[in-house]
DNA sequence: GAGCCGATATTCT
DNA sequence: GAATATCGGCTCC
């Protein structure tokens, strides 16, 4: 798996669609399969290492499979997978999934039971992620582990929620039209 | 369903 | 002091 995740952002991401992010955060078990994502790398002006390292990324440095969490417009915590070699500041962005396992503390933690985790900041609410899971290991941590598993049929799409570098197809999500509708 | 807008913290200018 | 890889609540179709 970690040869895999070593891959640059643009060719991990797309094969992540399908995984499971399984977490024991708070002693609850969630289990969700991820829809979509986005990649980030070194040279792209939209990614926080686009600048070099400084004290909030610096994980986004570390080894294929870190996490890198970030608190995105001072309230939301965001999910990323590092990849590439390490130093190298590539990661994908984890925008997007379905809940497997734990719906009832998902919905829970969410304070709602619809709009789960069709968002960033959603999915780690929902999985109980916060700066403390900043620089863990996802191929490895108990609490948060990413789960290999067969990828999906998905679609390419410009990135959203950014203000530069919008014109690279670097989000990918479950391609509907071939998994026959929404389940 | 789509579009506007305020809330809120950390970073960088 | 401005910008930001967002969300939820509100409006108006």
């Amino acid at each position: 798996m970690i040869g895999l995740l070593s891959a640059s952002a643009p060719e991990v991401a797309p094969q992540l669609v399908g995984w499971q992010l399984r977490s024991t955060i708070g002693g609850a078990r969630v289990a969700v399969e991820i829809e979509e994502v986005e990649a980030y790398t070194a040279d792209d002006p939209a990614s926080h290492s686009a600048t070099g390292r400084s004290l909030r990324n610096a994980s986004m440095f570390g080894p294929a499979g870190t996490a890198y969490v970030y608190l995105s417009y001072g309230i939301h915590w965001c999910l990323n997978v590092v990849t590439g070699p390490t130093g190298d500041g590539q990661a994908v962005l984890l925008r997007g999934a379905r809940v497997v396992e734990g719906r009832r503390t998902v919905v829970e933690r969410r304070g709602r039971a619809d709009h789960l985790t069709d968002g960033p900041g959603k999915l780690c609410q929902a999985l109980g992620i916060t700066g403390h899971q900043d620089g863990i290991d996802l191929t490895a941590s108990s609490e948060l582990r990413l789960i290999r598993q067969p990828s999906r049929p998905v679609v390419a799409t410009p990135r959203i929620g950014i203000s530069k570098a919008t014109d690279r197809p670097w989000r990918w999500l479950v391609d509907r039209s071939v998994t026959s509708g929404p389940a």
